[in-house]
DNA sequence: ATATGAAACTAACACTTGTTAGTTTGGTTT
DNA sequence: AAACCAAACTAACAAGTGTTAGTTTCATAT
């Protein structure tokens, strides 16, 4: 089922694509070019360009969400909970950091999902704050500002997709680790 | 000097628009049509598309240089100039949501000014590696691999353009302390 | 009254965009 | 040999792109 269609070559190529210039910047032109074929061509495998950009950007959010639900439904810790998303983010990310470029700066030019992928991600957000908030009743996170300590680490997880591939193949565990340690304990002594 | 010229309210309009769907999507049509004029009026103001980008990047990353290099010169302790380093962000990203969209999504569309954009970014981040490196020299900072502490603070830093709208009027001061808190010491017990 | 100048306008341009229609190619199956 | 089929092609389209040229408007300064 997980064949290398020619469909997903194509998919994979126009997210390089989308990763440096974003979506409204790649032409169909240049999608094929970087195919050697023609832009009608393309049209052989997928049915426009907005469909392109879907299949990039939902099957990740389905992805994470799934992930985190779960991760939430788990019998961890809190802490625990919120190294896994690290280690989530990380294995997702390193898989395919073209995609991910999308998934952040190109979803607002889904057209028929966009729905449904705000759904998606503000579930995720939801999950992501619960296991929070449960952590500090638990007195397992201190008790900050859940938005602001949500608000960091979603930050710094998203961005993975700009950092993992300037690094000369780490880890996922290492760099999990690492990372996770950075977040949850901070950089002072 | 700080005048609000014909020119800046364009400026102004585009960095909105630009924010929303990204440089490459915007037409000047739609510029033109948020300020209730025909598009080929802007050029009365502007020479292109391409100088409304730059005007809105360039002085954003210049500001941000000038912002570090006087921290980096101060004679506070580590902790002190990174905390200084979040109250940066937070008041030039406070000041201009609109632009810090474009100066962390569309610099790859600058043309002529990209090179010196790029420089700008590599020294920012040298500075904010040297204090970095400084800290654990010291001992303030914990000795934790610097790239990371880096990826993850500036991460962070890099989307306050996406929270701060969000949030009802904060206060600075309060934001800035608050952010310092979670990114120094972290999220737990 | 006249001239000035900022700022809008209309009309058009050359080019690029996503997409469609119909056709050709060449390997595999009958 | 004939039929089939995936996957490429050429040619064209209607709409949208940034931008230019030349003109009009109208308040202010002379």
């Amino acid at each position: 089922m997980k064949q290398e269609t020619r469909k997903n070559e194509i998919i994979n190529v126009a997210a390089k694509l989308f990763k440096e210039k974003g979506y409204s910047a790649v032409t169909m032109r240049d999608i094929a070019t970087s195919m050697g074929i023609k832009a009608a061509s393309l049209y052989n495998h997928i049915s426009s360009k907005q469909e392109i950009l879907k299949e990039i950007i939902i099957a990740l959010a389905e992805e994470f969400t799934e992930g985190i639900e779960q991760i939430k439904a788990s019998e961890k810790s809190s802490i625990d909970k919120l190294k896994e998303i690290v280690t989530l983010h990380i294995s997702i990310t390193s898989k395919n950091t073209f995609g991910m470029a999308s998934l952040n700066n190109d979803w607002m030019h889904l057209e028929e999902q966009l729905d449904y992928y705000l759904g998606l991600r503000a579930g995720y957000e939801e999950s992501f704050r619960s296991i929070l908030v449960n952590g500090i009743k638990n007195n397992e996170i201190a008790n900050k500002n859940p938005e602001i300590m949500m608000f960091s680490m979603l930050s710094t997880l998203r961005s993975l997709y700009i950092w993992i591939p300037k690094k000369e193949a780490v880890s996922i565990k290492k760099l999990s680790a690492q990372l996770s340690d950075v977040l949850i304990h901070g950089i002072n002594k």
